[in-house]
DNA sequence: AAATGACGGGG
DNA sequence: GTGTACGTCATTT
């Protein structure tokens, strides 16, 4: 029996390991009883500690926990041998309750291996790979054994619910519809509201409960084995979790036909469905925006959509899902329509990204499931526990809460980041330093161990501006590992070379370099990282020395060959070509990256028409293909009316679509304007706050908590969780005396004023300044007036 | 100036 | 990850 392995799970109550494995014509489980477990123990006088270990009896729940085998072991701790006691338990859970006899015995320094998750332990001992073949042998042992990423069947679904106090409550509000569609071209929309319709992929049921147990059948009987869904974790699984519970329905997604389990995590709950894999699609876009691919204002599906796929999806305001349920017609049909969109959108990304997370899971060795929710310093952690334990390294544990705290004091010097020329410019290109801090590491044998070293104090290699020098004589363990990396990515690309640009096999090279690229780029951010395993502050700092001066070295460089540095943040360079020809900036390239040590390489991120820069890690770009990215600018949220958002996006579109600051004054102008004069539709003046918490606990009392109790004052019924609608009016007090729900609003006239000021202007102005820009002039009105006119306009 | 509370993705 | 993000901003106190 042969297959990819596409997840493993460790079943806590059976004690035993549950493997998914797809072959060519099936996806079958197996389950291996042969979970092995080991930590190890380092002090003093080791063979008086084996004998007291060797005697430690526990009784915990009726049965005795004593070692399975107890023996002195030599290990490596950053590449140094160390002798060490090796613990094995006889059942896994045993692991944390020997551990913690064993930490308080005399002559006890450190412990290693005992942190790490039953599952995750079982595939680094047993050198079994995710997405990587498994085959089992005649004695039913697993061994790996080398198979390629096959296709995977793939189902997207969305769910709508009904929020008539603005968000839904579970307990309460239904699920109205669950949109389908699979990569097969499958589409389908099962729902219970039986509105006419024209539209044939709708499936209409006789219950909400029948709806849940149709969507069931149709997951079994379409037999995928990725799952997707957009923001999943935090709304859908858990919202349909509730909702199962309540109508007493088995979400039984499974391939064995067991419910899904859902296990917290960061703030969401991560829902496993057995035999299949599950994956969020927001987790994945979250993880680029972290890493830095994409930028952007915000992060909804139509967005992201629209930035990586080039194409549009219609939107549904979600104040307006209430009529639709209620009344039916057009905005029924509507919402059918935004339903399957969503869920075409969420199954197009996710086709797109998979591959990535796919690759990524097969270099470091954990399931997709877990990779797709892991952080970049995350995932770098794994690879290490991974190739540490190949190598006979000990895992360090996590900090505890104490050292974290301790590391969390410690400071060092940053990377270059370079005070923008301000304003909006043209015509320029970015370079990129990307595998610049990987490149440090390999090139300065960058690692705990090495640093300020036994063995070298006379002739080491010192680190610019830091009272560090670099061992010479050994290399590092973390060096090693980034070195495979880079030259595993070395020959993919150039294995890419060769291959047609549209083939599967392209792509799947493609996305292995990417995810080669991104480990590679993630172990500085580890290294910085408190909560890290391997962090060392004296790494990381020593890393961004070297950064700076490299930075700084080629920015000399691009203005001495003619481009104009307008900006430099670490690892990038924006440039204004000015005279200069695309094919001159290539020529730079070759230039700069001939002159560099080593496998420090420069590398194009390509040519922007516009962009403009208002502060050190505030700016705005459009590229050739007239997409916006946004870095430190994007904080017009829910909370703000919106007239702001729209005036934002409108004022960065004149910017850098048209090149008018002339225009973008002139819009803002005109909104001042309308809405000085009323001329404001009052669903772009509404602000949609959340009441957290009963109106009372508030100690704080802000607007729509004033609000909030107008509503429940005129009858209303209020309830942590809703979200309050209002509206700023006019009059006397504080902001939040003048909050009044739109419900309430009655005749009372909104604030233009507060609108202006802390809405509008507050939005725009960060980017409106660096263009010379003043307040005043933007509120004042742009036709020529007698000068003494303008006192009474101000 | 410090404390408090909300935002994100989803609906 | 038996670890419930986390960094930023507006408004109140």
């Amino acid at each position: 029996m042969k297959g990819i392995l596409l997840d493993a799970e460790y079943i806590d109550e059976k004690a035993e390991m549950k493997l998914w494995l797809k072959s060519d014509d099936r996806v079958f489980s197996i389950s291996d009883k042969d979970v092995f477990c080991s930590f190890f123990v380092e002090g003093e006088d080791l063979d008086k500690l084996v004998k007291v270990i060797e005697k430690i009896e526990i009784k915990e729940n009726g049965r005795i926990v004593r070692p399975k085998s107890v023996r002195k072991v030599e290990m490596k701790k950053l590449g140094r041998r160390l002798e060490v006691i090796e613990v094995i338990p006889e059942l896994p859970k045993d692991v944390q309750t020997l551990r913690r006899q064993i930490r308080d015995l005399p002559g006890v320094k450190q412990i290693y291996n005992y942190d790490i998750p039953v599952a995750k332990y079982y595939l680094i001992s047993k050198n079994l790979v995710p997405m990587d073949g498994v085959e089992e042998a005649e004695t039913k042992s697993l061994r790996r054994v080398q198979m390629p990423i096959p296709k995977l069947r793939a189902l997207s679904f969305d769910i709508e619910v009904y929020n008539p106090t603005g968000s839904p409550r579970p307990e309460r509000d239904p699920i109205m519809m669950v949109g389908l569609a699979g990569d097969d071209g499958f589409r389908k929309i099962i729902t219970w509201r039986n509105f006419p319709t024209k539209l044939d992929f709708v499936e209409i049921v006789g219950s909400e409960r029948e709806m849940i147990e149709r969507f069931v059948e149709i997951v079994k009987e379409s037999d995928v084995d990725v799952l997707f869904g957009y923001n999943t974790d935090f709304f859908d699984f858990p919202y349909l979790k509730e909702r199962a519970k309540l109508l007493k329905v088995k979400l039984s997604f499974g391939r064995d036909g067991s419910e899904v389990v859902a296990r917290r995590r960061k703030f969401a709950t991560a829902t496993r469905v057995r035999g299949r894999i599950h994956i969020d699609v927001f987790a994945i876009i979250d993880f680029l925006a972290t890493i830095g691919t994409i930028k952007l204002i915000h992060y909804t599906l139509e967005d992201v959509y629209r930035y990586l796929l080039g194409k549009e999806k219609p939107d549904f305001e979600f104040t307006k899902f209430v009529d639709a349920w209620e009344k039916g017609g057009e905005e029924w049909e509507k919402l059918l329509m935004y339903n399957l969109s969503d869920a075409v959108a969420t199954l197009e990304l996710g086709q797109e990204l998979l591959p990535l997370f796919l690759e990524l899971s097969k270099i470091i060795g954990q399931t997709p499931f877990d990779v797709v929710r892991m952080t970049p310093g995350q995932i770098v952690e794994w690879l290490l526990i991974a190739e540490g334990y190949r190598k006979g390294e000990l895992i360090p544990a996590r900090p505890v809460a104490e050292t974290y705290e301790e590391r969390m004091e410690e400071t060092y010097a940053g990377a270059y980041v370079m005070e923008p020329i301000k304003g909006l410019h043209e015509n320029l290109v970015v370079f990129d330093f990307r595998s610049l801090y990987p490149s440090i590491i390999v090139t300065h044998n960058i690692d705990p161990s090495t640093i300020n070293c036994d063995c070298c104090q006379e002739d080491g290699e010192k680190v610019p501006d830091l009272p560090y020098y670099i061992c010479k004589r050994k290399r590092g363990f973390l060096p090693e590992v980034v070195e495979k990396i880079l030259n595993a990515r070395f020959e993919t690309k150039k294995k890419l070379k060769e291959l047609k640009r549209d083939s599967y096999e392209y792509k799947q090279l493609n996305a292995k370099q990417w995810a080669l690229k991104i480990i590679a780029n993630s172990f500085y951010g580890m290294l910085g990282y408190p909560k890290a395993r391997w962090y060392s502050k004296e790494c990381a700092e020593s890393i961004t020395s070297f950064g700076r001066h490299y930075i700084k070295k080629t920015i000399k460089m691009a203005e001495e060959f003619g481009l104009k540095v307008v900006y430099s943040d670490t690892d990038s360079l924006h440039c204004l070509l000015g005279n200069k020809t695309k094919e001159d900036a290539l020529k730079f390239l070759d230039e700069v990256n001939s002159k560099l040590p080593g496998i420090i390489e420069l590398e194009l991120e390509g040519f922007y028409p516009r962009a403009i820069y208002v502060t050190k890690k505030r700016y705005a770009m459009i590229d050739e293909d007239g997409r916006i990215t946004v870095k430190g600018l994007e904080f017009v949220r829910r909370d703000w009316a919106a007239i702001a958002k729209y005036t934002q996006e409108e004022v960065l579109k004149a910017l850098l679509k048209d090149g008018s600051k002339e225009k973008a004054a002139r819009i803002i102008n005109e909104i001042v304007e309308r809405i000085r004069k009323g001329d404001v539709k009052l669903e772009d003046l509404i602000i949609y706050t959340q009441l957290k918490m009963p109106i009372e606990n508030y100690k704080s009392v802000g607007p729509h908590v004033v609000a909030a109790k107008r509503l429940r004052e005129a009858g209303r019924e209020v309830e942590p969780g809703m979200i309050i609608a209002y509206v700023q009016t006019r009059g006397r007090g504080s902001i939040s005396e003048r909050a009044y729900p739109v419900e309430l609003l009655g005749d009372r006239s909104y604030d233009p004023e507060y609108y202006i000021n802390h809405q509008v202007l507050p939005a725009v102005m960060r980017i409106m300044e660096v263009l010379g820009y003043s307040e005043r002039e933007l509120t004042s009105k742009t036709v020529e007036k007698p000068k003494g006119l303008d006192f009474f306009l101000a």
